[in-house]
DNA sequence: TTTTGAGTTGTTCGA
DNA sequence: GTCGAACAACTCAAA
């Protein structure tokens, strides 16, 4: 019997899943396989949150083709070094997988593909991950987008493919291929998580996402800013796995914005540009791989940051005297999850309040979070410190006080928490230093910087560049 | 080639 | 308290 690999990676589904859906009708018997990547186990930049609610979602994989009749192969170790391997093994003629954008992963997929041609086995990368990839939406004169504007309406302007049958059930179980079964335990890495983990798998993204569309959605657009609201879809880290495809969930917010009135589509429309968001950062990481290692734009690379470590720690642990900022970091440090708004303001605190260089708060971030995604996660950052594409003006800087008045008005956030000020009522909880008394009864940090004074430095540091640039 | 319009998410100041 | 303008100049994308 012919057999054929389908190699799982951040595709994690049955469903509308165009490699594997590919692989299933060429009449061989199909051996799904997953492959552990050594270098998870590196750690710097592999959070534990992320590795386990990875873990959990092969899992979840695992008992799905279970039950459609097919096993799962596990291997630990190096895809380069095991795929070709598995390939003698099975004797497979063929491998399929769908692409990822990532500089280092289509890096380590070329070597792969090099090994698999001297082997005479084929090797299929397919486009799933994205509506449109790198180097389908280009502006008139062929160059990719570096605005998001103008790319979201060229994205839109698209008719977008539907999503694809699942996988059909084996119907001769007696061939299948076995192997032995690696235990899907993130304490194989040595990692260790202080908190519970995100149920994953197709399943659970299924659930998450009808459950949106039947609620939040239809309030997305007033209610996402609010961080002690459920008004998000909470889907990132299924995204980033693949527990549901991009497709669907496109096809989807289509047809209830065609379905309700006029208030509910933009609701609609704005979700939908948070999806083109994704795809704008993935096709951006591709094309300009050096957002890795540099600013999108190099003039900036001379910024003069600052090295303050002391400043770096209190933030990274949620101590810098900022309510709604400690806020964010601890539930991050907690949970491997923080809202989108918050996001922003503990990305501009760092950047133009504590002028620590966004590369680390970059690197903080793939380490705690669930969804951690290398081109969303860079592209934020570079946006929010505003050496990025499209970036905010060098004069927008938030104000980390007012930010929580607007965004979390009654400070039930902050006490979530912040439990040193929960005591306080929904004005001096956004500002504990205002009373001296009280603030020297609390057992909270005093500011460890003065926005006020920042917020010239950091406009000063920006300007020196554009002095250096022009003469 | 040149020109034109526009650009995720804000803050501050003064009327 | 509310509102509009200034913050500055630059680059992108399309006409």
């Amino acid at each position: 019997m012919k057999r054929i690999i389908h190699w799982f990676r951040r595709d994690l589904r049955l469903h509308d899943n165009t490699a594997l859906h590919e692989a299933s009708r060429r009449g061989a018997e199909l051996v799904p396989v997953f492959i552990l990547e050594e270098a998870l186990s590196a750690g710097v930049d592999v959070g534990a949150a992320r590795l386990a609610f990875l873990l959990k979602s092969v899992e979840a994989l695992r008992l799905e083709l279970r039950r459609a009749g097919y096993n799962l192969v596990v291997r630990k170790g190096k895809s380069d070094e095991l795929i070709p391997a598995l390939c003698r093994e099975t004797g497979a003629s063929a491998v399929f997988c769908n692409k990822r954008y990532e500089p280092y992963t289509v890096r380590r997929d070329e070597r792969i593909a090099q090994k698999l041609s001297t082997m005479g086995v084929e090797f299929h990368r397919l486009k799933d991950s994205v509506i449109w990839e790198n180097r389908e939406i280009l502006t008139q004169s062929g160059t990719p987008y570096t605005v998001f504007t103008p790319y979201s309406k060229a994205w839109k302007s698209r008719a977008v493919p539907a999503p694809l049958p699942s996988l059909p059930p084996e119907t001769q179980s007696s061939t299948v291929y076995q192997s032995d079964e690696v235990p899907l335990d993130p304490w194989i890495f040595g990692h260790r998580l202080n908190h519970p983990v995100t149920a994953g798998g197709e399943v659970e993204a299924l659930k998450l996402w009808q459950s949106f569309l039947a609620g939040p959605i239809h309030h997305y657009e007033e209610q996402r800013n609010f961080p002690s609201i459920n008004g998000t879809s909470k889907l990132s880290p299924h995204l980033r796995c693949g527990n549901i495809g991009i497709r669907r969930m496109v096809i989807d917010i289509l047809k209830a914005r065609t379905a309700s009135n006029p208030m509910q589509a933009k609701n609609c429309d704005v979700f939908l540009s948070e999806l083109i968001w994704r795809e704008f950062y993935t096709q951006i990481l591709s094309n300009f791989p050096h957002v890795m290692r540099h600013n999108f734009r190099r003039e900036y690379d001379a910024l003069a940051w600052s090295d303050n470590e002391e400043h770096f720690q209190a933030w990274c642990v949620g101590q810098t005297g900022y309510p709604i900022v400690d806020a964010a970091m601890r539930c991050l440090n907690q949970t491997g999850w923080m809202h989108n708004r918050l996001r922003m303001i503990v990305a501009m605190f760092l950047t133009k309040d504590l002028l620590l260089h966004w590369q680390r708060g970059e690197r903080y971030f793939m380490q705690k979070l669930t969804d951690g995604d290398m081109a969303a996660n860079n592209g934020g950052w570079q946006w929010s410190s505003g050496t990025g594409t499209d970036a905010a003006p060098y004069f927008r800087i938030f104000n980390p006080t007012t930010q929580g008045q607007k965004f979390d008005p009654q400070g039930k956030f902050i006490g979530q928490w912040v439990p040193e000020l929960v005591s306080l009522d929904e004005k001096m909880i956004h500002l504990p230093w205002e009373n001296p008394l009280l603030a020297s009864r609390l057992k909270y940090t005093q500011p460890i910087v003065l926005h006020e004074k920042q917020r010239p430095k950091c406009l000063a540091m920006y300007a020196a560049i554009k002095v250096s640039k022009s003469s």
